[in-house]
DNA sequence: TCTGGGGTCCTAGGACCC
DNA sequence: TCTGGGGTCCTAGGACCC
């Protein structure tokens, strides 16, 4: 692993010049990303399986059916807010007849899988970015340039029929911009048969000048008041800014990648697929309020052994561990808050992948926390000083062989893996969990659980 | 009553070294 | 009493993403 590999890197000049001989409509030697964006993914692979709730308002719920996470036009257009808590949007659910889905991961993952194995199937594996669950950046330098807008249809209507999911296209010289292009293709999906391409410079233009700041990839809402304030408004407003004023206002390097990105040079180049993860952390809320040590204590040797799982996976050893626990607000509040989150951290003697080794240090970080008396609503563990699991350094002190510690945690994965919900685990990690996330609504497995498949009679 | 989970990158500042 | 300059590493915290 290296650590200082520079994902983000400024671009060569030389490159934004080519850059801006595309812009011109130039040959084939233009570089275009695409960015494939599922609509409503979590709705939308819910859908799949229900043909009887197709062109019907849908919702997704967080865990613990807390929040919205995902929504159908259906539902969009009923007027129910992104990522606002269920219990608000209620009254407009239960009217409205919208059906409520708990989330469904082991579905959603599965269906991801399909849409990007699609892609890459079209562009080739290297020419496919998982950007999260439900996008992907795509490296169109291979199609011709007159060809990108019949492949830009292509692409969308080959994920649909492979895979059931809708997806929006968006393509551009930069992935800000085909950002920017793919929301627009999202918001006039009858207009653009959700494909959009900002690939001329007056169409570039025209998009800047309609995006306001806050619709911007990498402004958030932050950085869009600072704006806001400082009269910069649109997009085209903000591509206008000098670089320097953009260093010394906008994060540093990250600022004059904005503008270069807006300007149509590429500055967020792509990233290699099967990058490993600098951190892992599991974190959860509770489905009760906690107030018992012993509660706290199966949850974190819960989460510790999940976020070990993933650990392996990427083949990591870790050096660090932490814990935190988040109490309740003591005060009546009626907005959102929560109470000090209480975090501990410790070096491990040497980095280690073992569910066991970690466990008793989380649980004793735990112990140094944890109050008595309050209510905890929240708890989490984070593995971070990652290192590959081969190149773990010794430590002189250690006594144990490690052959047969790993041989051991891999039967385990692989029990686990092939049976799925923990058919074998710690004693630590409890066996009642009455503390665990609610989950009333979830739908069932179809895509990776034989003993949930979808019937069809 | 009820508000998710899991990441990334960058910068500043302190500790430490020669 | 006077007290450099340059470098690295680490951590905390802020900003962002879906």
């Amino acid at each position: 692993m290296n650590p200082k590999t520079q994902n983000h890197s400024i671009t060569s000049s030389a490159h934004s010049s080519l850059t801006s001989s595309a812009l011109q409509g130039g040959g084939n030697e233009n570089k275009f990303y695409a960015i494939v964006d599922c609509n409503s993914f979590y709705c939308s692979c819910e859908k799949v399986f229900r043909p009887d709730l197709w062109n019907k308002p849908v919702v997704v719920l967080s865990n613990n059916d807390g929040c919205i996470i995902s929504r159908s036009d259906e539902a969009k257009k009923l007027g129910v807010g992104m990522a606002g808590p269920y219990f608000q949007a209620k009254h407009i659910i239960e009217k409205n007849n919208v059906h409520v889905f708990s989330s469904n991961y082991h579905l959603y993952g599965d269906m991801s899988m399909r849409v990007m194995d699609t892609l890459r199937s079209l562009v080739g594996a290297d020419n496919v970015e998982v950007y999260s669950v439900d996008e992907a950046f795509l490296n169109l330098e291979k199609i011709p340039f007159e060809q990108i807008e019949s492949f830009a249809h292509e692409l969308r209507e080959t994920v649909e029929s492979w895979t059931g999911i809708s997806v929006s296209v968006g393509v551009a010289p930069s992935k800000t911009l085909a950002k920017i292009a793919n929301h627009m293709a999202k918001k006039n999906k009858k207009e653009t048969s959700c494909v959009k391409l900002l690939i001329t410079e007056e169409d570039m233009i025209k998009a800047l000048k309609q995006t306001r700041v806050d619709g911007i990839w990498d402004v958030g809402s932050a950085y869009a008041n600072k704006l806001i304030n400082w009269g910069i408004t649109s997009a085209w407003e903000l591509r206008n800014m000098p670089e320097e004023w953009a260093h010394a206002n906008m994060g540093g390097i990250v600022g004059i990648r904005l503008i270069k990105e807006l300007k149509g040079e590429p500055s967020i180049v792509m990233k290699k697929e099967l990058e490993i993860k600098k951190m892992i952390a599991t974190t959860r809320m509770f489905g009760r309020p906690v107030t018992q040590l012993s509660d706290l204590k199966e949850a974190i040797a819960t989460y510790t052994t999940r976020a070990a799982e993933k650990l392996r996976r990427q083949h990591c050893a870790a050096k660090t561990i932490s814990v935190f626990i988040v109490p309740k607000e003591d005060s009546h509040t009626t907005y959102f808050s929560h109470g000090p989150t209480k975090t501990a951290y410790t070096s491990l003697p040497s980095a280690t992948s073992f569910t066991q080794d970690l466990i008793k240090p989380a649980v004793e970080l735990l112990d140094g926390i944890f109050e008595n008396g309050r209510i905890y609503k929240k708890a989490g563990v984070m593995l971070s000083g990652l290192v590959p699991d081969e190149s773990v350094q010794a430590n002189l002190f250690e006594k144990e062989p490690k052959g047969l510690h790993r041989f051991l945690m891999s039967a385990i994965d692989n029990v686990n893996f092939s049976m799925r919900d923990d058919v074998v685990k710690f004693c630590a990690a409890g066996v009642n969990k009455d503390w665990k996330m609610r989950q009333e609504l979830r739908s069932k497995r179809h895509s990776s659980r034989w003993d949930e498949l979808k019937e069809v009679s």
